[in-house]
DNA sequence: TTTTGAGTTGTTCGA
DNA sequence: GTCGAACAACTCAAA
């Protein structure tokens, strides 16, 4: 037991299940409680004010239902290498602790901030609590981390089946030390330099909402995930990922309630065992860029760090807007930009788009999506993006190139979702509106196609041999 | 050490 | 419309 403690929340805003809260709770009489707007992330290309807005309203909620168990959230805007140390100076605390982060700039971050306050005798007590398993935990054979996403699924399946980490209650928290200064107001998008976001999140921030939105979702379409994920035009994903991102929820909430789901009812067997894949793939990723770094940089795959971009600012451009002529991508980079927030099968289609059709480097995709996306998780983006582009983990083939006028018709069979986000093309039934430019007469007012699908496929073909071609 | 089986989500072409 | 082959061969992980 020691006295007073700090435990300094980041992305895990929550009471229930957070491990490292949980530690703090358990061993000081008295606990503060931090939260850093740090100047390193706040003032970086990659945020924006869809991504404040819900960390905004995630905060207040935390501090509200602090707030009524007797505690307060210290909110604190700078350089957290400057206000941690101090704050543990101020309370006199003998323990910090928070939950890691394994991004690069947190790791290096975080690392300065524990070796100078474990010089002044504070205890460092810092927890993996955002994924299941850290990138140690599950390893081949030979004990090297896994780059193929079905083994490592396997091997992580089976070590969950035997250590089943239940996610836990809220703790009983001990009261703040004593001391001057009240409270602090969660400030405004605009105080903190972004401006007010003006569309509709995906979900709302907060413990509660996510939780809600977690029993609903595996309640309602749990069930049918596995066959309506890849439809824009049903809400059939989870939309949890804001809820991970800033750890409003805990993946191992989301596990449990995923195993009561099939319990209470073995029809949504199919579909929630679908969904759990995707949460292990989430950790697939994280493992990935914790154990190589490079690629937040540079392929996976180097071969094709020699490919050779167009990297045309005007096809980048027009892609961002929605602009490209091409509807079902359009209608996905409409969402983005209007929700924060895109579905699945389109940040795959707009991400092949990108870089297979526009020939336009995947990293400025990658920062595109960072900026707007309310989940911007580092690792879960570097790996789709790699994904999409072929110089990722994933051991299929560079000519797979999604054709998106194929992919409209196939997951948006009525043009429901296109018709929801490009207003233009409002007037066109199923049959015409993934390919309007066949239609000039009714979609007088959107772009004609930026490209020519079938030229580019060979084009990107082309420049996707040549660099893996040996000798060339 | 060698062998074996497999690898998220695709498209196009021709029979 | 449906089906299989081609796109190309490579690397990973386990036995």
């Amino acid at each position: 037991m020691v006295g007073r403690g700090l435990h300094w929340f980041r992305n895990d805003l929550r009471v229930a299940d957070n491990l490292a809260l949980a530690e703090a709770a358990r061993r000081c009489e008295r606990l503060s409680l931090l939260f850093v707007f740090d100047d390193g992330l706040l003032g970086g290309a990659d945020m924006g004010s869809a991504r404040v807005t819900f960390l905004l309203e995630s905060l207040t909620a935390l501090q509200r239902r602090l707030e009524s168990s007797g505690q307060t959230l210290r909110l604190l805007r700078g350089d957290p290498r400057k206000l941690v140390p101090r704050m543990l100076d101020e309370i006199g605390a003998e323990l910090l602790s928070f939950n890691r982060d394994t991004t690069p700039y947190a790791l290096a971050r975080d690392r300065e901030i524990s070796e100078r306050v474990r010089g002044s005798g504070v205890e460092v007590v810092s927890e993996n609590d955002r994924v299941v398993f850290s990138g140690d935990a599950v390893l081949t054979k030979t004990g090297r981390p896994y780059t193929v996403f079905t083994p490592y699924r396997n091997a992580w399946m089976e070590r969950y089946t035997r250590l089943r980490p239940h996610a836990a209650r809220a703790p009983r928290l001990p009261p703040p030390p004593r001391l001057p200064g009240g409270k602090t107001s969660v400030p405004s998008a605009e105080e903190l330099g972004f401006e007010t976001f003006s569309g509709s999140l995906p979900a709302r921030g907060g413990e509660e909402p996510g939780r809600r939105r977690l029993v609903r979702f595996l309640e309602t379409a749990g069930a049918t995930y596995h066959e309506d994920r890849d439809r824009p035009d049903r809400d059939g994903t989870s939309r949890l990922s804001p809820h991970l991102h800033f750890g409003t929820l805990s993946v191992r909430q989301c596990l449990d309630a995923a195993q009561s789901a099939i319990d209470d009812d073995s029809r949504r067997r199919t579909g929630v065992r679908k969904w759990v894949d995707e949460l292990i793939w989430r950790e697939f990723y994280a493992q990935v860029l914790e154990h190589h770094p490079r690629v937040r940089r540079r392929s996976f795959k180097p071969e094709f760090d020699a490919l050779e971009w167009e990297d045309r600012d005007e096809h980048f451009e027009a892609w961002c807007a929605g602009e490209t002529g091409f509807p079902i991508v359009d209608a996905g980079m409409r969402q983005l930009r209007a929700t924060g927030w895109m579905h699945n099968r389109l940040r795959m289609i707009v991400a092949s788009f990108l870089t297979k059709d526009l020939l336009v480097d995947w990293r400025r995709g990658e920062a595109h999506f960072s900026r707007l996306l309310v989940d911007a998780d580092a690792a879960s983006n570097n790996g789709g993006w790699q994904w999409a582009a072929s110089t990722g983990t994933d051991a299929q083939p560079y000519f797979r190139i999604f054709n998106p006028t194929r992919q409209g018709e196939r997951y948006d069979p009525e043009g429901e979702f296109v018709r929801r986000w490009v207003g233009e093309l409002e007037g066109l039934g199923p049959r015409e509106i993934h390919a309007p430019s066949a239609s000039p007469l009714l979609a007088a007012d959107y772009p004609a196609p930026i490209v020519d699908h079938a030229e580019r496929r060979e084009e990107a073909l082309r420049r996707y041999k040549r660099v893996r071609a040996p000798g060339r």
